[in-house]
DNA sequence: GGTTTTATAGTACAGCGGTACGATGATCAG
DNA sequence: CTGATCATCGTACCGCTGTACTATAAAACC
């Protein structure tokens, strides 16, 4: 059911999401919604949730070698095709929603580096690396400001892979 | 008046700022709202235009030694006070609604790379830097993730700007 | 077997938000 | 002076949306 308020917020924004536009999406009831998020907020946490849960998927099964593993997982930011694309679009409009909707701000946020920024600068760390917490924070911002102009159709996949490349190479 | 509207937008979220919200925010009539902006969706245009027209202000005055001008260039991408910050919010509030908004989709967006790459691309071009078109969407983006990080308070604004710095030494 | 819980649906109510209609003073053109 | 346009306001309507109340079948439990 939260499946059905992601695919509905993918096409018609977050703040259009109500019990009746879930409900006739999932091809259920209104209430049965209701039932299981009893308010909208719970409604909206939920659809959270699952979408981090889509976004953590996305970091399974890397590479062990170190250096492949720090490849994998910075490539694993982008979104390369329409799925990952419209979920970093839904996961963007709840980071902006988070702005000023408190129990949304209290609720952590996949995409956020606070997750990925220790075990990549362990990484770096651990490939000798100079300064590896601060080339963590620089290459987690690359990724992310790369992932924003593709999501929002400012930039090719192609140019964001080669420029994450170059960058991986100068660094490594 | 659209003033009225940024400062609404950045306290209850811009899907929240309708007529009588921003009417209440400017200290005027609900209708003289809606005399200068007939229709809700010329409202939130006017905003982001205003918007638009606050970020450009951030990138005036810069410096005309080339070095010194990409420097700050980068830097004024960051938001480094509570306004710039507060501004940032917005932006990206309609950043996510032009998502699902055709609208607002066709409207021009400031923040985005298309204005300030071909310049950056420029001037990176005149300091002999190689591959200046490449190097130029890996600093924007690297810019753009940390001003996502800064809004979204998972960075230091100290260390954000140790980065970029970082960055810049190794680049230039 | 009866009772409680679970999963589902219909309907109704109250509030909010966009929009339309009409009215009033001010300013300006002829 | 008079008509017209501009700037401003109050009110009202209609639709949408969150939420509550109620009902029903099935399953589970004692």
């Amino acid at each position: 059911m939260s499946a059905a308020l992601v695919r509905c917020a993918r096409v018609r924004g977050l703040h259009h999401c109500g019990f009746r536009e879930v409900a006739a999406e999932a091809g259920v009831s209104v209430n049965l919604v209701q039932y299981y998020f009893p308010t909208k907020e719970a409604l909206l946490l939920g659809g959270l949730v699952h979408v981090r849960g889509l976004i953590s998927e996305r970091f399974a099964g890397l590479p062990t070698e170190p250096r492949a593993r720090v490849r994998s997982l910075l490539e694993s930011v982008l979104p390369t095709d329409e799925a990952s694309t419209d979920l970093y679009r839904v996961h963007a409009a709840y980071a902006a929603l988070a702005f000023t909707d408190p129990a949304l701000a209290a609720q952590p946020h996949a995409a956020g580096p606070d997750e990925l920024r220790p075990v990549l600068s362990g990484l770096l760390d651990e490939l000798g690396v100079p300064e590896p917490d601060l080339t963590a924070t620089s290459l987690l911002a690359m990724c992310t400001g790369l992932a924003a102009y593709l999501t929002s159709g400012f930039l090719a996949t192609d140019d964001a892979v080669r420029a994450l490349h170059a960058e991986l190479d100068r660094v490594l």
